[in-house]
DNA sequence: CATGAATGAGGGTTCATTCAT
DNA sequence: CATGAATGAACCCTCATTCAT
């Protein structure tokens, strides 16, 4: 109990049944991994819709449509499942992003398909965002998104003299505080079509990426986001 | 009672007290007007501390140093004192900023001096820089700084040319973004002296600044930052 | 807060208001002893009607008519309350059952007064009884009663050959034992009304006396009991 | 289901199996007693280890090595696993102590040895010492050794005129008393050897016997105490 | 029967709010 | 107005109990 047994929300992996294990033990582990699937989509909810607040579990229970003690049967305190819940986003974001970014091998390119898929994201689901901007600074670093694939991609703009910048942290907060800002913006006013592009555009031109190489990086056709039915992003399925 | 008494932390006007009535009237409402200004100067303390938390009255007025009750007698809920709270710092930035930025006419200078100056007085007083991080998007775009001062700036830019962006919505984003991030950043590591005017480079190069030009401007001298002795920034003083 | 403002239950003690404090200090400490004491009180009857549970905060402030969060402002653990409820009954004790033991000279006869005046108000006082049963040895051994009235009597009976045992230790063993389970059987059925000297009696032959002094000393006219109408033994005042 | 299965701790009587019943009955009858055992058990210990309180369900398993619902296949409630745990632990005692006790003739010879064998064993055994002590005089009062075995010494010794008392139960609470309060002691602090015999002089004075008599009654040599290996006061086995 | 995940009643604890002084 | 003791709603958390397997 309390092991890690969660990776990303569509229960994609197959845990490969042990044979040893007899049939009673085996179902009701089942259960009890749905059960906590359940929880993490809960809490996604209940962060997006009321904010980090230090009296959360019941909502999260409310929200998950378990009993309240069925919490404490799989995490021990709220934080403990915010961080599980942030790493979950922070996966699913690249199971739906990533498809597309590989597809583009130019660092700016694979920037600028990143961040304006990401706001397109926020635009299609709206609780994405809410769940980013209540989270503040701390649901946007946590998982491998932020200290991994991005950082990726800027030693390799750097590298390939792509990007002008040099220090690399600073190149990170260049792109990660707009995407805050936009999240932002797109809960609380309607954005035109080309917002995720221009601010994509930009992003690039402050990492010192001419004005016309920006543009056409940011502008091309990325092609579309694809979000699997199971997504945690999609609405509320007990 | 509730009426808006405040302005900056300073307490550095005096509203003007009707002559007609008497001492002991006076008296009272300089006490009263004292104790505003310490809750507001506890609030934020405290959320520079603990977060923006539901339940914070307690931590509020503890900070304060006045009973507990005694805050009803000045703000009816939490929203409103962290408003408050949000405005003052929004003023006390301007007070302490400004001074420097209207020494520059040209727009791309305001900016580089207000995002650098503001960076570096994140680094000289973490409290601020944590009540902002804490606070969220809502501390950052409360108050004249975000919804005039910089707003005209970037109106200025536009218009003389010398940023090539025409969203200005998009503009304030890219403006305030990487501020919240280098806010963040500042609070966890230690960033080298020329961190805030890199920072500042960036900004107008997101704004259509030339990589040349926009160096050159975020590189000048904008002078030194002084901070009042009687600031909202400074130690505790009850 | 917190600090030890109890001195057995009849609030006997007027603790010399100081001048220096204003009125309405004064009168916040005196409300507040007022609720101490009705804590402690509440917890007295609470113990003695359920016993020692781990969940009991609830019952105490229910027997002792305060709001559930007023215990907080008392104490902090049930443990404390538990603690200091005890020490009020064993200064309750003394203050009743002292000005009996006091007129007697002799260590037998000392501790006999005391033994059968303290079962005879347990008789009296079912609910004291049951606080000593349900709390156990512990509600026995806590305050000064069983820690220095009983052995200095102890002392005085085996240094002046009155006893002729020498182990001081069992010797409290031998009085407080049988005084315990005398009072779980006045609390399950009608003892007569020498039951108290008889017991009296065997205690002081367990220490050594002889048969017939110690009948002598064990059914002497001890005077009468008196139960000061503030006393925590009486029944519920709010 | 919930008939009465369980004699004393030792599974030393077999329970006559009918011979009607298959063999995987029988088996199945078998691995239920032992549950049932076990379960006893792990109460035995959890009493011990955190007193009485009301919920210990969880606890009792966890000691047993038993899933949580298992226990509802063999008890209902708590008091009866407690009630049935306090009489396997009077059937022990009186299947370690009786070769002893059997052995005098004498009735207070029969006491002396009583008395101080079982304060012997609860030095040996502070487990013993801690489930008497923490279930207070029920744990005392349960079983037949209250009720029959040393009411009949009782008996014997004041139709034989060895004792003088003539009040039957007050006999009983001058044994039982000071022997609990010797459970107390000896899980507090370190008894010298002699303290179990000369706890059983005192008790014999109170009863009415002579000092020289109770010294030689209660510095007779018993013989050793004998514990089976599978007794359930030995160290836990699962 | 044994298992253990889920349940939810119930008691613990905090803290915004009131109010007598 | 300032004070701070009292209040009680609302949430946390445990643990006896159920039940599908």
């Amino acid at each position: 109990m309390f092991s890690d047994k969660t990776a990303g929300m569509g229960e994609a992996y197959s845990p490969g049944s042990p044979r040893s294990v007899d049939h009673r033990t085996q179902v009701g582990a089942d259960r009890s991994r749905r059960t906590r699937t359940k929880l993490i989509r809960g809490a996604f909810r209940a962060f997006a819709s009321h904010g980090v607040d230090a009296r959360m579990i019941d909502l999260v229970t409310r929200e998950a449509g378990v009993a309240r003690g069925t919490f404490y049967n799989h995490f021990r305190t709220f934080e403990e499942v915010f961080h599980e819940t942030a790493k979950a986003v922070s996966i699913e974001i690249i199971r739906i992003v990533d498809p597309l970014v590989r597809q583009q091998s130019d660092p700016a390119a694979r920037v600028a398909c990143g961040v304006s898929s990401v706001v397109k994201l926020a635009i299609a689901y709206p609780t994405f965002a809410q769940f980013v901007v209540r989270g503040g600074p701390s649901a946007v670093t946590a998982g491998s998104l932020a200290s991994e694939i991005v950082p990726g991609d800027i030693e390799a703009g750097i590298s390939s003299g792509r990007f002008s910048i040099s220090d690399r942290k600073l190149a990170l907060d260049l792109i990660l505080g707009p995407v805050l800002m936009a999240f932002h913006k797109v809960l609380t006013e309607k954005v035109s079509s080309s917002y995720p592009n221009l601010l994509a555009q930009a992003v690039l031109q402050s990492l010192g990426v001419s004005k016309a190489s920006a543009q056409k990086f940011a502008f091309r056709d990325f092609g579309k986001i694809e979000i699997p039915s199971d997504s945690i992003f999609a609405k509320a399925s007990s």
